[in-house]
RNA sequence: GUGGAUGUAGCUCAACUGGCAGAGCGCUUGAUUGUGGUUCAAGUGGUUGGGGGUUCAAGUCCCCUCAUCCACCCCA
């Protein structure tokens, strides 16, 4: 016999509980809330796509493609991707499901599991989770704003304080190529003394040299030509707009001329928020314009604007503000369960009945049904469950007709009769939401 | 893909230059034949991640492998 193997999740992916799992719903719950005063419209796309939705949509040309894919082969040979962001799947929807016939301009958000093959990290994991949402058939300004707007509101409900938005404009394709031959000019010269990845997006995208974290990489870029003096005019007039709206809707952000980001789909507004608390996976979200994409997918020239929210990581900042355990407390403390604990063996099926019977009132119950232990470790049990009250049924509660409901707290318990209990049991611990 | 650190009980960690694998917490039972949290007592705990090598003797030294974490890279 082969020894027993312990299985365990695979690499950068992981089982979520306890305080994880609670603040999870809570982002979740709140991002519903918030998107959804704004006009969105939740979807859920299929977690695999074809492969080439993300080549075209992404670009050959990132990262992302370039060596991070989960990528496999169906039984038909098909060559199907685990998604690994969301915004390629929702402007497939938008063409394949016709939304250009609806009410325009089309407003989504989704949130659910991404996948990207990377070692692994703090702050990085292979499936990771985003929330995002999308507008789709606005060219903005406005929209750009009004979508700003909703994420800081949203992080605000969150209690965030101080985030400000990275901001900046890639500009229209144009301009990008313009600027783009200006800056390989510029860096030509020192060829030598940029890294292997720099040298070899000289050819590529001379853009992405702009993130770059390298010291002497970063020196040489101060006085590099600056892409805001290369936006052409109407992409420079809608930055404008979108700086000077931003300000006038109190949205704190600074500009950053060197923030780009790594898809290729990126026009015009691009944005991002980072955190100092994180450790080297910094950026809790991320997000921009981009009014090529749908074209590039087979559709009409439709422009785009949305943004992704890495979840793994705004959960670990949202533990860490002061406070929001005792919140997410709280809202755990309103559902702990109360405990029936039948006596004997002979009182399993009545302990079931009482515990539907505290569920049918809307309350929540477990039932403890292991009568070979002692009562004492019984409740003890209870206790570990958290529970605060415990409803006690035996053989002298049957012959009295009556049930005795216990208060950990206080240590305090009484005798209610058996007939309607679960009532009474209702009035006692939620007196507050009686009618 | 590259580099560094770490793997010993369910958890947190000990074990001097190789010499009988330990403690705290947890868990189970009892002190209380039907009453939790405190206390006390007893009990339960392990292929030292896996494989190979050196040695009279390996948790400890050497090689390989797997896993986790952190960083580079990239991004959410």
């Amino acid at each position: 016999m082969a020894a027993q193997r312990r299985f365990q999740t695979v690499k950068g992916m992981h089982d979520l509980g306890g305080w994880k799992a609670s603040a999870f719903v809570f982002v979740e719950e709140k991002a519903r809330e918030v998107f959804s005063l704004y006009g969105y419209d939740e979807v859920r796309t299929p977690i695999v796509e074809e492969t080439e939705l993300f080549v075209r949509g992404v670009g050959e040309g990132s990262e992302i493609v370039g060596k991070q894919m989960y990528t496999f082969d169906d039984k038909k040979g098909r060559s199907l991707t685990l998604r690994p962001e969301g915004t390629a799947p929702v402007a497939r929807a938008y063409l394949q499901n016709n939304w250009a016939s609806g009410p325009q301009p089309v407003k989504v958000f989704y949130m659910g599991p991404y996948f990207r093959y990377e070692r692994p990290q703090e702050g990085r994991y292979r499936q990771f989770h985003q929330i995002g949402a999308e507008l789709i058939g606005d060219p903005g300004p406005y929209s750009d704003v009004e979508l700003l707007v909703m994420l800081v509101r949203f992080l605000q409900e969150l209690g965030f304080e101080d985030l400000e938005v990275g901001l900046n404009s890639v500009g229209d394709v144009e301009c990008r190529k313009r600027y783009s031959q200006r800056l390989r000019e510029y860096l030509a010269p020192y060829r030598d003394e940029l890294g292997a990845d720099s040298r070899r997006r000289l050819e590529t995208n001379p853009l992405r040299i702009l993130d770059t974290k390298a010291p002497r990489e970063r020196e040489l870029l101060e006085n590099a030509p600056r892409l805001f003096d290369d936006l052409g005019g109407r992409a420079h007039d809608h930055f404008q707009e979108v700086r000077e709206q931003l300000v006038q809707a109190d949205v704190a952000h600074r500009i950053e001329d060197k923030l780009v980001r790594g898809l290729d789909y990126y026009t015009r507004t691009v944005f991002e928020i980072t955190s100092t608390a994180l450790g080297a996976q910094n950026a809790i979200l991320g997000g921009g314009r981009y009014d090529g994409l749908i074209a590039e997918l087979g559709g009409p020239s439709v422009p785009g604007i949305g943004f992704a929210i890495g979840q793994d990581r705004l959960v670990d900042l949202v533990l860490k503000i002061p406070g929001a355990r005792q919140r997410l407390n709280a809202e755990a403390h309103r559902r702990r369960p109360v405990c029936v604990i039948p006596i004997g063996g002979s009182y399993r099926r009545h302990g079931m009945e009482l515990a539907q019977e505290l569920r049918a009132a809307g309350i929540p119950a477990i039932c403890e049904f292991d009568s070979l232990r002692p009562l004492k470790a019984r409740l003890k049990q209870a206790a570990r469950h958290d529970c605060r009250w415990v409803v006690l049924f035996g053989e002298e509660e049957e012959k009295n007709r009556e049930v005795v409901l216990r208060d950990f707290q206080d240590r305090s318990q009484e005798t209610i009769p058996r007939d309607g209990f679960a009532a009474a049991v209702a009035a006692k611990i939620r007196p507050d939401e009686q009618p």
